[in-house]
RNA sequence: GCGAAUAUGGUGAAGUGGUUAACACGCCAGAUUGUGGCUCUGGUAUGCGUGGGUUCGAUCCCCACUAUUCGCCCCA
């Protein structure tokens, strides 16, 4: 046999209808917030990762899945969403599109060469957005809240955003030599990653788990004495953004996002859920200045995020969140014996291109089965075709939830299974705003119920 | 890269160094309900991850491998 490989995972049944819940919503809200969605390549160029991200890392070296291909380019599976859309971005030159800033959003499967564990898979679904071309903080404030509505739609109660500033380039590297003075003589203290931090991504060694608690990392510089004039201010105001926005955020100076071009404004959501071990950052995401410049563009400012789905999942699994997810069809087709099964093969046919999800029997069950089946997908009505009531031109419905039955004249199937599911779902015939509040017209407006 | 646990039929899962490996669910057929959902009867399953070893004999003991799960590292 052959089986799936490692950190990757099969799809199907009542999992799929949840991804399929939570991608709708995504669209959904992404269209209120008039993200556009855009579908980049699943590999790319190589270099283009290697650039964005940084050669030294654990991540370039031994965590992309990195090939060859025939024609002996090197490609990598995409790891992230950033990199491709700025490519994508520069490439199709959005930046002289009429309509500014950029505002797109991503939802696909990303790759890493991990070892799986919970929360952390080698095929991975990401959703993420990216605003280009505006360096106004109202849009940093705009994208924490759309990810944090996302959260709050679902259902999601303990969701907290860590928030930091990592400046300018001018106030980094201000305050990188300041936090390297500060911590060289007292380097010894730290573990050994640190030690190689220091040089390489000192920022990183405010992040370290290990040396958390150590006095001499709670009494260090902090990068807020360090802004100078403008970063001081975009940070403000991005904070008096989420305030307006009503987005609730605690400032949290170890968060730096590992990456060199992460500007100003960073910040990461996490969820406070019970057995949710060190997976417990949802997503984040910040403003990256100066990325559509390295990756070969112009100097755009940039602010985006990203989450993965499969978190997020595990997340409604362990807070025990029903999504609403529909089940059931509208009709089962059954027939008593051969003699009707043609003229259920056209009904079958027939009502589907009407509208209505039916499903049929295909085993030749017995009739007994055929209920058993039709009961098991929670079918709204069952039609039993039989062949004397054919003969005058009628055919039997059951309502499974009523149990009402009856005999229905061929010609008028059609209109009679459509009134009578309207009246199971609760919709009534008076209405035809479209906008009841009946369960009918949730179905069809179901965006209009978000509240925001 | 490091560490730990697990590996039995379609599914969940018990179990033993020795003739036909429980049980439950599922599925199929039948009985009974005016044709399903409850109940009862019967049927169903190429099943002990792979390769070695110990043994008269291994699913059960030992070793290796593989896979899965979980943790560490790292985290875009």
């Amino acid at each position: 046999m052959i089986n799936r490989q490692k950190g990757c995972h099969d799809i199907y049944g009542l999992e799929a209808k949840k991804w399929q819940y939570i991608s709708n919503l995504i669209d959904s809200v992404c269209q209120k917030y008039h993200y556009e969605y855009i579908r980049t390549p699943i590999f790319e160029a190589s270099e283009l990762y290697h650039r964005g991200i940084g050669e030294q890392t654990d991540i370039v070296t031994k965590e992309m899945y990195d090939f060859k291909d025939k024609g002996d380019r090197n490609i990598t599976l995409r790891p992230e969403g950033t990199a491709g859309v700025v490519r994508a971005y520069i490439e199709n030159k959005m930046y002289g599109d009429s309509n500014q800033p950029i505002k797109l959003y991503y939802n696909g499967t990303m790759y890493r060469y991990e070892r799986p564990q919970s929360g952390r898979d080698r095929e991975l679904t990401q959703f993420g957005i990216e605003a280009l071309g505006s360096e106004d903080p109202m849009l940093d404030a705009e994208v924490i809240s759309l990810a944090v509505n996302i959260y709050r739609l679902v259902g999601l109660k303990g969701i907290k955003v860590n928030l930091n500033t990592l400046g300018d380039k001018e106030s980094r590297d201000r305050y990188r030599e300041a936090l390297i003075e500060y911590i060289r003589p007292h380097i010894g203290e730290f573990c050994e990653d640190c030690q190689t931090r220091l040089e390489k991504n000192p920022l990183r060694i405010l992040d370290c788990k290990i040396d958390h608690d150590n006095e001499i990392m709670k009494k260090a510089p902090k990068i807020t004495d360090y802004l100078n004039e403008k970063s001081k201010k975009h940070f403000q105001e991005v904070k008096k953004y989420l305030d307006l926005l009503d987005i609730e955020y605690v400032e949290n100076p170890s968060i730096v996002r590992g990456l060199d071009y992460y500007d100003h404004t960073v910040f990461e959501i996490e969820a406070d859920i019970e057995g949710f071990g060190s997976q417990n950052v949802l997503g984040g995401g910040g403003r990256y200045n100066n990325l559509v410049k390295e990756l070969g563009g112009m100097e755009v400012p940039a602010v985006g995020f990203a989450m993965g789905l499969g978190r997020l999942m595990l997340a409604i699994e362990k807070e025990n969140i029903q999504l609403p997810i529909e089940e059931g069809i509208d009709a089962f087709v059954m027939y008593v014996s051969e003699t009707e099964k043609d003229y259920a093969t056209t009904l079958v046919q027939e009502l589907r291109m009407s509208g209505f999800s039916v499903e049929t029997d295909y085993l030749n069950r017995s009739l007994k089965a055929q209920f058993k089946q039709a009961d098991r997908l929670h079918s709204k009505f069952f039609i039993i075709l039989n062949d004397e009531d054919l003969k005058e031109n009628r055919i039997q419905i059951k309502n499974n939830q009523t149990k009402k039955e009856e005999k229905v004249e061929l010609d008028y199937i059609l209109y009679y299974l459509d009134e009578e599911i309207s009246i199971l779902d609760g919709h009534s015939d008076e209405c035809d705003c479209g906008d009841c509040g009946c369960d009918h017209c949730h179905t069809d407006h179901e965006e209009d119920d978000i509240d925001f």
